[in-house]
DNA sequence: GGTGGCCGTCAAGAGTCCGTAAGGCCGGTC
DNA sequence: GACCGGCCTTACGGACTCTTGACGGCCACC
């Protein structure tokens, strides 16, 4: 759950050895992260500043900066989680990279499965601090704020019932996508339900009266036949 | 959920070996932490609700319970940082205990340095998460100060009990939000209460009686029926 | 042209949830 | 030992919501 805007995460990888730089690339972009690359500190703050990267991993033994003047150049303008990657295993390096700002730290050698593990939780712990602040859906004719639990029309706020909020939040949360009627029962009302399309009719028709401007020809909460329902824009 | 602003920062250390537990102790204290302990994850769960530390450190190794369990127990009502200390060098340990909602593993035998700084860099985080929050809110008909911890209306002071303000302060910390009755009871009374929702009817008649002009119409501690409760300025 | 499936609409009873008030229990204080 | 404030529990009336059934329109297929 990611802040805001959708789409893969984007992960900088800071490092100037080829070696590792592909085993992460290559790692990483089989598990869908999107992944950029810089191979010394000038570069990484640079790409940074540009790219807005939801994680850095960042190698210490870099050519032209010390990793601590990396970290404090980020962390100058930016509160994106810093994985660092060394070789030294000597304890004062990593206590002083993590009193810099570095969020965590790995030792090389270092296990894959380990890293892409701290990867997710450095990722997790930033996406849920960041929640709750833009989830907000805006169309033509109304505004649906998902972490307030409000919906607002043209000409005040909407009241929904919490079944009515259970539909509206899971079309809205996979905007755009078609959602069967299955899966939005067995989300709203529990597996136990899964057949009950007749509850749909009976909840579409009140979301529909209560924020289309026209309910009976519907714009954001369209019905496919026979198959399920979809929020548009 | 880390308290407000003031104190020491509050650490739970879990451990059945009372040489670490000891070691912690001494060497936390030393640095300004007011640390608790528990022996076992039971216990551990326990004071976690009770307490409400700033941080846990979390051995893996427990007699009672798993540790992926108490991980689970925790991250089920809070999101308090976790920092796991472990005999088990074996990376897929590590995979499991971060996936689980921990935000650090260390391995023993541990450098107290290094334990520390990854310490610090779990905090910082956690507190720079909850930071840019103000202090004292303010509408139409009352004042709250939270770090004060004090409540005034226009004809003055209003007093509160410890459970009245513990409602409150959730409430006003997601000013604007929805808050649902399970996570007010759990912040409010622990995990074992999330079903209790009684005490919120009470509870909210007591604050609205107090603090609203008209609380039988009320306009700052309103009720989203079947969902929970909200705070609006 | 008929028929059956699928969807939208409406209405009413059953059930759930909320607000309110009052009483009992416990621990602290004088 | 009596008092008191705070907390938990209980009961009840009332409002709202969910569920359910019936009906009509639309379309595709026979």
């Amino acid at each position: 759950m990611t802040a805001g805007a959708t789409g893969p995460t984007r992960v900088l990888v800071v490092d100037d050895e080829p070696q590792i730089v592909r085993a992460l690339r290559i790692n990483l972009s089989a598990r869908g992260y999107q992944v950029l690359t810089a191979h010394d500190g000038t570069s990484a703050l640079k790409a940074a500043a540009e790219a807005k990267p939801d994680v850095v991993v960042l190698d210490l033994g870099l050519p032209d900066l010390d990793g601590a003047d990396v970290i404090a150049g980020l962390r100058g303008w930016s509160t994106v989680p810093i994985l660092v990657l060394s070789a030294r295993v000597d304890s004062s390096d990593k206590v002083a990279a993590l009193d810099a700002g570095a969020d965590d730290y790995v030792t090389k050698p270092f296990g894959m499965d380990e890293l892409l593990a701290r990867l997710r939780a450095a990722v997790r712990r930033s996406s849920s601090a960041a929640d709750g602040e833009q989830a907000v859906v805006e169309t033509s004719s109304f505004v649906v704020d998902l972490a307030a639990k409000k919906v607002w029309r043209d000409d005040g706020e909407v009241h929904l019932t919490p079944t009515e909020w259970g539909v509206l939040e899971v079309l809205v949360r996979s905007r755009g996508r078609l959602v069967s009627q299955r899966q939005l029962l067995q989300d709203v009302w529990g597996p136990k339900y899964a057949t009950e399309s007749h509850y749909l009719r009976v909840y579409l028709a009140q979301l529909r009266r209560k924020l289309e401007p026209e309910p009976s020809r519907p714009r954001h909460l369209v019905t496919e036949p026979g198959m399920g329902y979809r929020f548009e824009l």
